[in-house]
DNA sequence: TATTGTTATACTCTATAACTATA
DNA sequence: TATAGTTATAGAGTATAACAATA
């Protein structure tokens, strides 16, 4: 009994989605060690460059504009802007529209950082991708957005 | 100058790899989502059901193989491990050949729980996965795979 | 001396819900 | 009443380094 129920896992970890999984998971995480070791050089944790970048050349947005790209809750956010404001990288303005809503945009030291750190990690994410076709990038894309849907 | 940079990584962005990553992130987040959902409907983060599905099928291993195989430092490991057993999930067990070695194992709840849940949560992952060709999931796993190589 | 796991520290993120001020 | 953001709380993971026991 506990034999079949063995075999039975066994057959399930040899199907193929199970393989797609494992693979996601396994790149991602390849992907992230990369991008975290990076990004802690200068001191910031990767939501929070996750923040900047997504501010850099922008006018600014509003909290829920920038909880949506950066897929991070709004008590979450707030957290987040809080330390990047108390690095002096971004700041608040309120929206004279509707004051409900709050503006986070990048102060001239969160530009400056932007605009040296941006390009240089870039890069070095390109370079790496160096031994990759386009093709087979292409390829991925296709695949990757199915996966995604899948979900 | 800076419309410059500006254009300069506005094409940056439009670089096939930069898709790769950002298709990679959002296929990984939504495999995530759908699947933390269902581990906390038992009470499990999912480092903790990470944990338990490594330890599923075996007779134990020791910290340092587990920490490989779940891609947690033995600091992190220690705590998720302490939680674990404090859910009378798993026990620790003396090595008697290295006796600075720990085993980790399931208790009888925690092998319940993986002889219940583990297929439970490959079914639901096997469901989702329906809509995709087997001939798309192989592809899709050597490209991860090369996406992997490449960091 | 090197290795295994534990402990300690400080920080960050997460989920959740109550709260405020506006609309 | 509904919405945007803040605050409060509790828990969990992370990085780092010092530490004890053992090899």
């Amino acid at each position: 009994m506990a034999q079949l129920l063995k075999l039975n896992e066994k057959n399930a970890a040899r199907q193929p989605f199970v393989a797609v999984i494992r693979e996601l998971v396994r790149a991602y995480q390849a992907f992230v060690t990369f991008d975290a070791r990076h990004i802690r050089q200068y001191g910031l944790t990767t939501p929070q460059a996750d923040v900047i970048f997504t501010l850099g050349n922008t006018e600014g947005m509003v909290f829920k504009e920038l909880g949506e790209h950066t897929l991070t809750t709004k008590g979450t956010l707030t957290g987040i802007v809080d330390r990047l404001e108390q690095k002096g990288l971004v700041k608040r303005s309120l929206c004279p529209k509707d004051r409900r809503q709050m503006y986070v945009l990048l102060t001239k030291k969160g530009e400056k950082f932007f605009k040296k750190v941006f390009p240089i990690h870039i890069n070095k994410l390109r370079q790496q991708f160096n031994s990759m076709t386009k093709s087979d990038m292409r390829k991925a894309v296709l695949l990757l957005k199915k996966i995604k849907q899948v979900f």
